[in-house]
DNA sequence: TGCTGCGATGCTTTTCCGGCATGATAGGAT
DNA sequence: ATCCTATCATGCCGGAAAAGCATCGCAGCA
């Protein structure tokens, strides 16, 4: 049995007329009479009432008739879902990201996308570096949004730059620098710094250390944090001070203060992590193409 | 796209492997090779990943796998439907009757066909014998169980007699007839009689005629009832006699007497009434083999 | 570096689908 | 009554397409 053999059937059950099937089917007529009784003999069953004023469905054939129209309309929506899913029309998408960097990229990003490819369902994995890595390494995550990895982490990744931002540094009032209009990084060297645990997050040490490599200093951390909440109250406590990007200034807003950190050529990069040998669904692809998008928009109207 | 494209994806869906897919599809395998990069090219979506070592699924691959499994089950299922309401196993049937005459026939014909075929629903209809008639006619009805038509009740119908009942005469102890042995025929023109109402049951005043037509004489009704329980109560009251039946002794019972009735080889014929130009359904007619076992049974062992 | 297992490709064989011509049948018109 | 016509079935043939066979290319492995 073949769709074709349903196909036919169903023209004929619906047409109770061999000759205007056939016509329908554009196939000739006799050949459509040996089909049918192809089916009729496979399946065991008189599904048609034959007489020279057409044909009729016998009860078999009536029910039959039904499943079978069920069937090919069945067929049909299978097909298309999963044409669905390749167009990137459908399906679901694990993306994971860094809160902090991506703050202002991810809100217009799932808004843009939702609009472009409301059929995708896109589950957000909040996590830290290490995890994002591991997660687009076995593919649990079709893409991470994040800061640039380093050393290890980006074997079987790569890595494609949304955006940079300049470094500033946190303070608070009472802090010496306070008094300065901007930080130069000669001077970080002695302060005490609040940042990141290396254990979670070891592409922030790794960055840290890149930062003060042309000093040949290396960083003083004072405390070690695993959030964002905690490493800022720690400064705000006055237990030292910390590097911080724009983003990093709207969640802690005016609880501390700002200066722009000179005498580096360093930023935070922030963008894409994705598998290095990429099966990228088309999902994902657009799902990057638009993070893309609200990037470059943003470069241009600021 | 053919149902074999879709065997054989599932096959490779399963194996993960063309030449194993292959084998147990008893084809060579560069015509399975061929079979699913037309499948594919078809509905333009890469389903399956190549390496040297094998094939695995894409997540469009993933979701059509499961899709065609669905619909290749649910296409048997619908055969296997078909096939067994051809084998009258399932489907329904409708059956008309008279109450009267198949008190006893038609509980244990039921209970027999539900066990040679539980997946048929018997849907009955107690109809006046013009309805059973028509019903069978224009096939809403499959059969009917009745007492023999007769005149143009019989154009269009075939009947098969199941049982004969002799005939008996109903009347009160006060009646002066409840002192005989039984009646005579003759006795019984002078007699005002209790009948059912010719509207609804022409044949039954036929019968009459029928009955006393040896005799010159035409039946003399005092009342024509349109159902049994007013007929019982019109002779309970006095009104007349009746004739009866053995099953009209088990719905009267001891409220009423009853007494051969003889001068006549008229009996009560009760069978099956169907369509002449009869495209019997299995089901039914597993239905009326089952009535006719009934009957020769219940014939020997009376 | 050969070996092995895998899927793809080129070519041939076989199957079977579809087309054409024709047959058989039964209403309906003349 | 007879022809006509519409309908579905059958016989035969050509061609498309499926299946088979041999072989290639590739990649992992010993």
């Amino acid at each position: 049995m073949e769709l074709r053999h349903l196909r036919y059937f169903v023209a004929v059950g619906e047409a109770l007329n061999f000759t205007k099937a056939a016509a329908r089917l554009r196939i000739a007529q006799p050949a459509l009479s040996r089909q049918i009784a192809d089916l009729e003999e496979e399946i065991g069953v008189n599904l048609l009432r034959r007489s020279s004023r057409g044909v009729s469905l016998t009860a078999e054939g009536k029910l039959f008739l039904a499943e079978i129209r069920e069937l090919l309309k069945q067929a049909d929506v299978s097909v298309e879902k999963v044409r669905a899913l390749a167009r990137g029309q459908s399906g679901e998408i694990h993306v994971g990201y860094s809160p902090l960097p991506t703050t202002e990229i991810l809100p217009p990003a799932l808004a843009a996308f939702r609009k472009i490819a409301p059929g995708v369902k896109v589950m957000l994995h909040d996590l830290s570096s290490d995890e994002l890595i591991a997660g687009v390494r076995n593919e649990t995550l079709e893409l991470a949004i994040m800061v640039e990895p380093s050393g290890e982490q980006t074997a079987g990744t790569k890595f494609e730059l949304l955006r940079t931002s300049p470094l500033w540094v946190a303070m608070t009032a009472a802090h010496p620098f306070a008094r300065l209009k901007s930080v130069p990084l000669e001077k970080m060297v002695a302060e005490a710094l609040i940042g990141f645990s290396r254990k979670d997050y070891p592409e922030y040490y790794r960055f840290l250390e890149r930062l003060f490599a042309p000093l040949h200093a290396k960083p003083r951390l004072a405390a070690e944090c695993d959030s964002a909440s905690s490493l800022i109250a720690e400064v705000e406590a006055g237990r030292g001070i910390t590097l911080a990007s724009p983003n990093f200034k709207l969640v802690a807003g005016k609880r501390l203060l700002y200066r722009p950190l000179t005498g580096t050529t360093e930023v935070a990069s922030v963008g894409i992590v994705r598998a290095a040998n990429a099966d990228m669904t088309p999902a994902a692809d657009k799902f990057c193409e638009i993070l893309r998008q609200i990037c470059t928009e943003q470069a241009t109207t600021t």
